[in-house]
DNA sequence: TTTTTTAATGAACGGCGTTCAGTAAATTGA
DNA sequence: TCAATTTACTGAACGCCGTTCATTAAAAAA
């Protein structure tokens, strides 16, 4: 009987069509912006039925997260061919930037919102992009570089380097640089990172 | 007739009133966590009124977060009797991570949150706490240091660092490190930060 | 064909920000 | 002093929100 396995299609079917109009909705709208009834109404179901796939909004977010944290570790791994760990370093920080820069809306679910208690503590760590930047660094440390450091500390020092970049960026809060273009700042300011990183 | 001048004591008063149960709930319960009722609860008048001393929430947003760069300011100034300007960036970095430790709530406003469209241009910018940043900057290279940086990029660049180390830690963002004390971290990656102005 | 299981929903609950007609008190003018 | 006007405030409503639950209609099993 293929009735069982048919059901079962159809259930995770509506459930991806639920996440794909949710994910659609949270990147033009944001995450407080969207309602269950928008993403009720986009895929012509009722509210109480998204009810049935998702225990709450909470949910919702924790599984796109999840999702963005996929597409995240993509962008990371793309330095995988880099040899040279400083080079390979400063790109990392390229690409983390062009990641915020590229999808907002995943950056801001995964670092900036306001997270619900739930938020994967798995997420970000382990074998993971955090674990590509704190492979690096100790590269780095291990031919030499970054004398009287220790790992994780200088690990989080630069992440938050280039997160308070994306982030500051991205909830517009460098309105005081008016007379100068933002983007160029923001590249010139992480090279300003990247020069500290040489002399580090 | 002393009539009006005490009616527009009174006004004065309630407005003052408003906005003092406003930032004590924004406090405990964030911006968003915080409604109208709750605010017209704690004073004992109808939620109506409120909108007679304000036009919507985003003023009472706006109106808190202007004494919340008050304050801040105030934090910064401290650091005006160090005279070597490298020191006294270590101690502006130490100060915005104290602030933004001690006024969790404020930083937000500032600094985190979405910003409602009309976040003023002004409160962060000109003979303000961020002219004190650029300034001691200013110094720094005046003295020799940090040859081959520009005053903004660069100044951005450690603001950067600070702000997003305040950033994720206020955001329960720094979960990876499981097995180490948050505090101490946090601290030692400013550690890492004023190694590299030093080397700079 | 009858019973049981499943999937989906309409309606409701208690919250939200905000508006506005109405009220009661204070002030003014005669 | 008394009526007219201004002021300060509010109750009730509007249209949203996230979430729950009894009910229904359809599908599957017996």
């Amino acid at each position: 009987m293929g009735i069982s396995e048919r059901k079962e299609r159809e259930k995770t079917e509506l459930r991806e069509k639920i996440l794909q109009a949710a994910t659609e909705l949270f990147i033009t709208h944001g995450f407080e912006g969207t309602s269950i009834r928008m993403i009720a109404d986009q895929i012509e179901y009722s509210p109480a039925t998204i009810y049935l796939y998702f225990k709450d909004k909470n949910e919702l977010f924790f599984t796109i997260s999840e999702r963005a944290f996929d597409l995240f570790f993509q962008y990371f791994s793309s330095v995988n061919g880099i040899a040279d760990p400083i080079l390979r370093l400063k790109e990392l920080g390229k690409v983390y930037l062009r990641f915020a820069e590229e999808n907002p809306s995943y950056y801001d679910l995964m670092f900036v919102n306001k997270a619900p208690m739930e938020h994967d503590k798995k997420a970000w760590s382990g074998e993971t992009s955090h674990g590509i930047l704190l492979q690096t660094v100790q590269e780095c440390m291990d031919q030499g570089h970054f004398k009287g450091h220790e790992l994780h500390p200088l690990s989080l020092a630069i992440w938050s380097g280039v997160h308070g970049l994306a982030s500051l960026k991205l909830r517009d809060r460098l309105s005081m640089y008016e007379h100068v273009d933002i983007d160029q700042l923001v590249s010139n300011a992480l090279g300003s990172f990247n020069d500290m990183i040489d002399k580090g």
